[in-house]
DNA sequence: CACGCGAATATTGAATTCATAATTACTTTT
DNA sequence: AAAAGTAATTATGAATTCAATATTCGCGTG
């Protein structure tokens, strides 16, 4: 059931330039030069042009007719939009998954969940974050539902980026194990209008948008721009 | 606060190939020819290929590598997905438009829905869903959150060509005119949470759904594609 | 007559070229 | 010397050209 991944060039191009934009090495509102980016790639600029105007629907650039793309300048507005979106969606999935969801990924997750509850016990953020994802990702994945996973995957991308740099407060922390505690248990249960307002609910969401006002265009403010 | 919208050839090319796949000009499944569509517009390869490539990344057409474009196939699956989705978008849009909606924003709505009450007295069904339609883009655009709007208005694309084809059963029209009731009075009462659980179970979604089933893919079978 | 092979044709993918608009640098004027 | 206007340069927008991959058609063989 994996997908024929088309490898055209300007979709390769796309996802590289993707990269750089999460990885900070394009920074926000700095100007995209074609020609360098051609050098740096190896490609002409048909293609590159292409994984542009992809990139510009995708909504992680802007082009400026005549004047060239940009990367999109996240304001604290725009992220803490996309996260109200992105909860939504994640209760959705939560509804969904419980109407789909087979015994056995219901276990596949109940061991995530005890992996994760093994990294709060030893404060183990990293690993904690990775497999708390992952569990994100299977109830995601058990909705049964491809548009919701590519329209939330479409979200995720635009704010990549300033996502993975936050801070837990252990209050913060223990309530969202919580959270998780009672996901497991409405997941088991099948409860789908429960789950999904405890997905929608999850103050992950909140928490992020809450550390995350430090990082919002404070650097790379090289190429300023009036809006 | 209106943007500027910028025109260029590419995004011009693609909204027409978009007009064409809306009206049925070009059937899903069928192969889009560049050159047959270069001589229509009028413009090189070059654009026109950019926008198929926007088009592709929007979930109107698909790329097949080395083997052009093509119209995608809507399947009742497919469609039933996009419409949960958007009733989950619609949900959360009631949900804000409460947290943000003035007392004047609120009275335009309450004369549209007077309007359609009145469409409804005189079963004119044209009219009914015109102005249906303009009340939900009211609270979507009283959201205060273009990332949702420009989300729903994604999704909205997609299914278009399909949406503007259903009969009214008496029993659920009378239902729906009583779900837009409700959805007045929470609105008027500014409960968010309310409003946003009536617009997630309005029927109209599920009724849609309901009376699809002879517009799907059954015409235009012109180039049968084996998934 | 069906099937398979191979040349001819057409179509897509990508690079290059040409045209046009924007930016920069320079000159001139006040 | 500062500002404005103009020429030179650079970058973008779009068409054309070249290359590679499919598709079609005709032929021969089983």
């Amino acid at each position: 059931m994996t997908k024929i991944l088309q490898r055209n060039l300007y979709r390769e191009v796309a996802d590289r330039i993707g990269e750089l934009i999460e990885h900070g090495e394009l920074s926000p509102g700095e100007r995209i030069s074609e020609k360098q980016l051609c050098d740096r790639f190896g490609v002409s600029r048909t293609p590159l042009r292409e994984a542009l105007k992809v990139l510009a629907t995708e909504g992680l650039i802007e082009l400026l007719p005549n004047r060239g793309a940009r990367v999109v300048r996240l304001t604290m507005k725009n992220v803490k939009d996309t996260y109200d979106l992105m909860a939504a969606l994640e209760g959705l999935s939560g509804e969904l998954a419980c109407q789909h969801i087979t015994d056995a990924e219901i276990s596949a997750i109940r061991k995530l969940h005890n992996t994760m509850l093994e990294y709060y016990r030893t404060r183990d953020l990293m690993p904690y974050f990775q497999v708390n994802r992952q569990i994100h990702e299977a109830i995601l994945a058990a909705s049964n539902n491809e548009i919701l996973q590519e329209t939330y995957s479409n979200l995720n991308q635009r704010i990549k980026r300033v996502r993975y740099s936050k801070k837990m407060t252990e209050r913060y922390w223990s309530q969202a194990v919580k959270d998780h505690e009672n996901m497991m248990a409405a997941l088991e249960k099948r409860d789908g209008k429960l789950l999904g307002q405890i997905l929608r609910d999850h103050l992950c969401n909140k928490i992020e948008v809450a550390t995350l006002a430090g990082v919002i265009e404070t650097e790379g403010d090289k190429q300023a721009v009036s809006a």
